[in-house]
This record gives C-alpha cells, sequence and structure tokens, in this order.
DNA sequence: GCCGTTTTCGGCCCGACTGTTTTCAGTCG
C-alpha cells in the first residue's frame, strides 16, 4: 500500500473526527502522521514489517502503530468505519466549502440530515440554513457562491501559472508609489513548492503613514481586474478570489514586525508550529508581530526574518526548506546545506529541436541558450519510440549528431554537446543501437510509454535501463505530470541506489508541470551521493529560462551546488558524466583542443564573447 | 493521540475576520 494511500486514509479520519467534536490535538496528530507519510521516503509498508521502527518516527505512538498495521493487512480501520456509521463520507466535501467547517457541517447534518454540497446548496437557496444557530441570510449566499467554485473543481495551481498572476498582483500594488514601502511575495509561492493553492502577499507601510493609509490601499488594492469576491476586509488584511479562482490573501504590516509577520506568511505551517514549540521552551512567544518574553510580553525581534531565527539560537533558514523536515535541527547544529543557485547552473542537458517535437533549431537553441550565459548544451532529440514525437532512428540520430556537431562549429561562445534522449523501452531495452549510443557525448534515458506497469515490474525496467552501461542521465524519472498524472511506481531506494552503483546522474526537471524528480526524492538521493542534473526539457527557445523552477526544486531537495553536475565547467562536467564503453575519452580529448583546461565560467564576464 | 532535562499528566501556536448576536463561536491561515 502507498504512503498517500495511508495518509489520505488518516486525513479523513482527522476531519471526521474534527465534525465528531474531538479535541484539537487528538485530531492534529493524525493529520500529523499524515503529512509525515506524504513527505517520507521510505515505505510505510517496509518500515512496519519491524514492529518496533513504527513507534521510532515522531509523531507515531503505540495507538497509531496499530492503527497503521491495520491500514496496511486490511485497507481500513476500526476508528474511521466507526465515525463513517455516523457521517456520510461526503461530508468531508461539505466541509471543504468556503465559510463552512466542521462544526456548521455537522449541526446541517444533525438538523436536516444533509450530508452532501449539492443538499447543503439546496437547503440554502431555499433559506432554511438560516433557521440554525449561528446562520444567517449572509452565510446562506457565501455557501451558495461556495457550492459554485466547489463544482468548478477548483484546486492548485502550477508554480508558473501562479507566479504570473502574482506578478499582475504585484505590480498592482505596485501602482501606490510611496504610499506602501514595498510588498513582498510570502506563502507557498515564496517557498517554490511544486504546485500553489493560494497567494500571500505582504504590503511594508512606509513610517510615518497617515492613519487611513489602509483604507487606502485595501480600495486600491479592491480595483485590481478580475476579482470575482471579496472574501473578507478588515483592519489589516484584505482577502478576494480571482476569476480563475485563485485565492490571494494580503496583509498590510508596519516595520516593526515585518520579519514576523514573513515568516509567519511564507509557513509552512508546520514549520511555524515548530518554531513557536522551540520559542516557547525558550521563554518567548512568537506571532506574526514579534518574538516576545511570555513573562513581560517585551519585544526581542521582529523587523526581519534573521534576527528572530538568531534569537531562537537557530541559522538563517531560506524559505525552500521551511517544512519542518529536518531544517530546524540542521540550523540549531549549523549544518544547513548550502544552496545551489540559479547562477551557479553552467549548462542545460536536455532540449528538443526540430529533429523531433521541438519548435526552434539547433543554431536558435544554441543563440538563446548563450544568451543566458550557458557555457554548454546537450541538444537531446526523441529517439524513434516516440512516433507522436517523430522519434528519431538510428540513421536520423547520427545525422543529427553530425548536425549538431556542425553546428557546434558555427555558433561561438557556447560547446554544443551531441545528445539524446533514447527511450526505455517496455523490456527496459534502450530504443537505440549500442553503436549509435556510443557516438554520442551525452545520453539521456527516459520512459514514455506503459507508464502504469506493476511496482515490481517497473523497478526491474528502470534498473534494467540504468545498468545499460550507455545510459548516463535518467530524465523525468517518475513520469509524473503535476495536476494530470500520478508518477510511475517503482521502488525508488533500489533505483537510486543503482544509479549511485552505476554513476548514472537522475534528472530535476525544471518543467513547471513535471520538476521531477520531486523535492524528496532529491534529498533522498542527495543522501545516497546520487548525483542530479537540472535540464529544462525545453521544447522551444522561450522554455529555456525555465531553469528557474529546476533550482528551486533543486533547493527543495537540499541540493548543494557540489550535488548538481551542471554547476560544473565543461570539463569537469564531462568527466563527471559516466564514462561509456569504448569511447571513454573522445570528448575529453577533442576538448582539450578548443579550450585550456579549467576556463573559468563565462558567464557574466565573457559571455558570447569567447573567439 | 503524542510526548517527556517541568516525564506517566497535562500540555500541545496564535491571531484576524465574519456573521451572528449583543459578547462570541466558528472559520481560516
Amino acid at each position: 500500500m502507498e504512503n498517500r494511500a495511508v495518509a489520505r486514509i488518516l486525513r479523513e479520519t482527522a476531519q471526521l473526527l474534527e465534525i465528531d467534536g474531538a479535541l484539537y490535538n487528538r485530531y492534529r496528530s493524525y493529520e500529523r502522521v499524515a503529512e509525515l507519510l506524504e513527505n517520507l521516503s521510505e515505505r510505510i509498508e517496509d518500515i512496519a514489517r519491524d514492529e518496533d521502527k513504527l513507534t521510532e518516527l515522531p509523531g507515531i505512538g503505540d495507538r497509531m502503530a496499530e492503527h497503521i498495521q491495520e491500514i496496511l493487512r486490511t485497507g481500513d480501520y476500526a476508528v474511521r468505519q466507526k465515525l463513517l456509521k455516523k457521517f456520510p463520507a461526503t461530508l468531508l466535501q461539505v466541509v471543504q466549502l468556503q465559510s463552512l467547517g466542521p462544526k456548521k457541517a455537522a449541526l446541517i447534518w444533525s438538523a436536516y440530515k444533509a450530508g452532501t454540497v449539492a443538499e447543503v446548496q439546496k437547503l440554502a437557496e431555499e433559506g432554511k440554513l438560516r433557521l440554525l444557530p449561528g446562520f444567517g441570510e449572509k452565510s446562506e449566499q457565501n455557501i451558495v457562491k461556495a457550492a459554485a467554485v466547489f463544482h468548478k473543481a477548483a484546486g492548485r495551481f502550477l508554480i508558473n501559472s501562479a507566479e504570473a498572476a502574482a506578478e499582475k498582483v504585484i505590480e498592482h500594488i505596485q501602482k501606490l508609489g510611496k504610499q506602501i514601502e514595498s510588498v513582498s511575495s510570502a506563502g507557498s509561492l515564496h517557498r517554490s513548492r511544486e504546485t500553489i493553492g493560494d497567494l500571500d502577499f505582504i504590503v511594508l507601510l512606509p513610517k510615518d503613514h497617515p492613519p487611513d493609509a489602509i483604507e487606502t490601499i485595501t480600495e486600491h488594492i479592491l480595483t485590481l481586474p478580475a476579482i470575482d469576491q471579496t472574501l473578507a476586509r478588515g483592519g489589516n488584511k484584505v482577502s478576494f478570489r480571482m476569476t480563475n479562482d485563485l485565492q490571494v490573501d494580503v496583509r498590510m504590516i508596519e516595520k516593526e514586525s515585518y520579519g514576523a509577520a514573513m515568516l509567519y506568511f511564507t509557513g509552512s505551517k508546520e514549520h511555524n508550529v515548530s518554531l513557536r514549540g522551540r520559542a516557547l521552551k525558550m521563554g518567548y512567544t512568537l506571532n506574526e508581530y514579534a518574538l516576545s518574553t511570555v513573562k513581560d510580553e517585551k519585544r526581542i525581534a521582529g523587523a526581519t526574518e534573521e534576527e528572530i531565527y538568531a534569537k531562537l539560537k537557530l541559522d538563517f533558514i531560506p524559505p525552500e526548506l521551511r517544512e519542518n523536515l529536518g531544517e530546524i535541527g540542521a540550523a540549531e547544529m549549523h549544518a544547513l546545506p548550502s544552496l545551489v543557485e540559479l547562477r551557479d547552473i553552467r549548462g542545460d542537458l536536455q532540449m528538443h529541436t526540430v529533429a523531433s517535437d521541438g519548435k526552434n533549431t539547433i543554431e536558435e537553441m544554441a543563440e538563446a541558450a548563450r544568451s543566458l550565459g550557458y557555457e554548454y548544451i546537450a541538444v537531446t532529440d526523441h529517439s524513434k519510440a516516440v512516433t507522436v514525437a517523430n522519434g528519431m532512428d538510428e540513421k536520423r540520430t547520427l545525422e543529427q549528431a553530425a548536425a549538431i556537431r556542425a553546428a557546434n562549429e558555427r555558433v561561438k561562445g557556447i560547446r554544443l554537446l551531441a545528445g539524446i534522449e533514447v527511450d526505455i523501452l517496455k523490456s527496459g531495452k534502450l530504443d537505440l543501437d549500442n553503436e549509435v549510443l556510443a557516438q554520442l557525448d551525452v545520453v539521456v534515458a527516459s520512459v514514455h510509454s506503459y507508464m502504469r506497469m506493476e511496482r515490481d515490474e517497473m523497478t526491474e525496467r528502470m534498473l534494467a535501463a540504468i545498468e545499460n552501461p550507455y545510459t548516463q542521465i535518467i530524465a523525468h524519472p517518475t513520469g509524473r505530470l503535476l495536476l494530470r498524472r500520478e508518477p510511475f511506481d517503482y521502488d525508488m531506494e533500489k533505483i537510486l541506489d543503482a544509479c549511485r552503483k552505476n554513476g548514472v546522474a537522475m534528472e530535476c526537471n525544471a518543467y513547471p508541470d513535471r520538476l521531477d524528480l520531486r523535492d524528496v526524492h532529491l534529498k533522498m538521493a542527495r543522501e545516497r551521493g546520487v548525483k542530479v542534473v537540472v535540464s529544462t526539457d525545453s521544447h522551444s527557445t522561450r522554455h529555456l529560462p525555465l531553469m528557474r523552477y529546476g533550482v528551486q526544486v533543486a533547493r527543495r531537495g537540499w541540493l548543494e551546488k557540489k550535488d548538481v553536475l551542471n554547476t560544473l565547467p565543461l570539463d569537469q562536467f564531462l568527466a563527471a558524466l559516466r564514462t561509456k564503453p569504448g569511447t571513454a575519452n573522445a570528448v575529453v580529448e577533442s576538448l582539450a583542443k578548443t579550450q585550456p583546461p579549467n576556463a573559468p565560467n563565462p558567464r557574466g564576464r565573457t559571455a558570447g564573447k569567447r573567439a
């Protein structure tokens, strides 16, 4: 059973318990374990084989361990079954409606036995909800609107579309000029999470602002085009939903509280909870305004995140790491990684041209990559199995390699490597002959078919591909498409161990709907000493700048510059790639003729000018 | 339900805003 499936059952239990009126910390304990499982790199099924191992995980005690064992054995467990005798499962959807929560949903259920969104919506439209305590006409209107949003299945957004929407909001708010000091993006976008649920902004108020400043700012913000509904509006915050269903929260904050507010609204919630627990142990209390002493409420810090972390005796924790996955302990021990940065990247190792399904020519891709300051790129079109993408057979692959090398002569200031994105067939064999793969500089292998294979079979397939001596990089290793397609099912630990053993690098695919490997798997790779490359998988010159999303995910995976192969200068990069049989040093030798070893990175200095 | 240099009980993060009611519970992040 997958960790995700177990987590879902526990999460449902938490919500049902909340509906049932259980104490906060009881249902929170179920949520906590669900979160733990979702971020766990090992399979809970494997851990649970050893009776004592389960309770070694934080947040899992004897009772929870029994629950998990029962879920793994039977697919469900008594706690949830008992609750589902009391409440219908559809009530979990009712709770998701904006303005409704467990208490009100439970009340509607007990009064009218209405347990679906449609039933509750009908009661609201008929004016029957206002008869219940705590409900009025306004609540009914809100519920009708929330039900409409629910039926449209509003959900999460890919990071690039969320970022584009955020830029529009920021641009709009900045029109206030000197009436504000600054506006910053917080929330999951600031943490670079792979998908975004809503947008959070902090507006910093200028010193000595007029008393009605917040009112003026709020008025202006609400003139943003494409606002569908104002959700809340008060003394220091305004919330609204845009017509694309993205929710936006803006908080207006005084300078002395800016750091506390950024920390608070950047989250994650679990990171904040941990910080607050730590603060309490040190005799402090932390809220969105300041870190203060519990005893006499004396202000200790608040203007910057740095000073708050410092007072909590922690190194500064970059937003990408704030997930309560060990970063606080590492910050305490001065053991946080020094995260890779976009400017460390010297080359892009997966991209397509008109030879298969790309939009641009080799030269166009090369020119665009050079203008980004890269030292090298690998041009990697598809192989023949991917017929829909006009994949290349052996003959065309060699012709394309020759074309790349010819282009390398013409285009100055960047090195073009002849590559391939060769398909991993159902059997685990690669889609092109070894003699052809031997003649290429970079062999990237990936799966594009039979994606729903059984776990054991898929593991064998991937292992076979990794053990093929010509495979150097595995591209988009789990094949997931965010919000659209589930990842392949295979034993990640076995695969990473095989990569390590065979010197195969894992790709962190920067394309916003892939971001694959994902953060927790990159962290696993790093812990196992598996090298990573960050590539865009560009199908057009416009895609090349997507690299930044890949770097963000790499940072979320705790990767340092030294963990990422394409931060290396060309000669070192080629030396670090797995050596293919027979062809060992052809590229390195040819390189020695054109460029002195350890040539400086041209970025920002001589990019585009090298003769 | 978990957890422990305040250890087997009694904590477990904290505040804004809404809609309702008239002082506050519920929702939300």
